[in-house]
DNA sequence: TGTACATCAGTGAACGCGCGTTCACTGATGTAC
DNA sequence: TGTACATCAGTGAACGCGCGTTCACTGATGTAC
């Protein structure tokens, strides 16, 4: 039952929407030191000087508060790509090379949240979900519109991709890109996650190598596929 | 002290070997069920009628069970991918269509295996260790030998690629390949790499795609590079 | 060939730890009259 | 303005579980003479 009159929320709501922010920034600080299956509800509770069972007030079980910290990535990610897409002027080349180094500086800074995005973070926990496929959705558009501006015309593409990514525009409400578009930008962010993820793994330092020309190439080849 | 003049492995030789395998092949069972996180050595000796502890006769600790089952990996992808350019004959694109086909069916048949190699599997493991960079050489070798036939001339480089790219194979002791194309098949490896990982995390399938035409689309951009 | 001995696979108990989650409760805080 | 009440954040104990690892031991197996 709400209060008789009352707009907006009341200090009780406040302190919770705060101690929630704690509890998650907490958590990330968890992900970021010992990985997906080292977030522990009694770790966090007691860096927060609470006990364990006092995050049950917050977050109804472990997979919830995992479920929010995803959501909050993805639109973290798009925030991100947002702001490097709008920030470029000039012609749409560079403002898909500015997407692209964004993404990947994304996840050089928050690798354990790139992580939590692009892996099955744990046994039994449903990446694919309805909920987390649209809150990947909106970084996906961006990327989709600068492609199209880049692309106008609708080039190329086997029928039985073209059928495949119509579908899935039209189940995503997607307007004014083609399908060829779309297949392309799925390739570029395809290739942009080999390299990602092997470079935060390490593996390029391993091999004594720095992968930053390899972005510029992505650019270079996406851009010539048209 | 070794026995008086014995040579080859005893009857208690040939034990341990097949329990070790044994011990190896429920480990895979219990990757491929529940992710890297859920490899319990109390669970596996369950599975094998034994307790937790007889384990300690065949493994050292979890540690040195996970990196063998890691260099096991490492290895069968290498015979697999050189199955596959032995298989074929013809022009030299063909061989590495089906290298690339084949490393995608092994990340396919056994996608356990595939996370195993290609992702930190946990906090505290070092996955870039001496010993497990050396034990995906055979693998990149095989692809560098075919992409080698393909393209026996040297092209452009940036010169910093160059130099890096030619420390590592005389790091490595790679011979008869040029810089250009340890890196243009380096490039290949990491989009393979995002397209496998995302197809076995269901990424396409939640999108409703089916990814093989951009397997041989990777193929034609690759030789086109030369 | 038979016997004594060394090897070593496997057990069972124990250590110390951490996990998610439930439950009945205390005590402070904000609210309604 | 003051008082009675409802709300609800947080505690502490408990449940049942699993983990890796150590240790002293039993008992079978292979080996040497």
């Amino acid at each position: 039952m709400t209060p008789k009159s009352r707009t907006g929320p009341g200090p009780r709501d406040r302190f919770r929407a705060q101690v929630r922010q704690e509890v998650k920034a907490a958590a990330l600080r968890q992900l970021a030191e010992g990985g997906p299956e080292a977030l522990s509800l009694n770790a966090i509770a007691k860096q927060l000087g609470m006990t364990g069972p006092a995050l049950y007030r917050y977050f109804a079980n472990r997979d919830s508060l995992l479920t929010e910290l995803v959501i909050d990535a993805y639109g973290d990610l798009a925030s991100a790509l947002a702001r490097a897409a709008g920030d470029t002027t000039g012609h749409a080349a560079a403002r898909l090379a500015a997407v692209v180094r964004a993404y990947r500086d994304w996840a050089r800074t928050e690798p354990h949240r790139y992580r939590l995005l692009f892996r099955a973070p744990l046994p039994g926990y449903d990446a694919q979900s309805t909920s987390l496929v649209d809150a990947s959705q909106p970084a996906m558009n961006v990327a989709l519109n600068v492609a199209s501006a880049l692309a106008a015309s609708d080039t190329a593409l086997p029928e039985g991709s073209r059928s495949q990514f119509g579908e899935w525009m039209k189940r995503h409400a997607i307007e004014d890109v083609s399908a060829a578009v779309a297949a392309r930008t799925t390739m570029l962010w395809a290739h942009l996650h080999g390299l990602v993820s092997l470079e935060i793994e390490g593996n390029f330092t391993s091999m004594g190598i720095d992968p930053t020309l390899f972005y510029e190439e992505e650019v270079r080849d996406f851009v010539q596929w048209f």
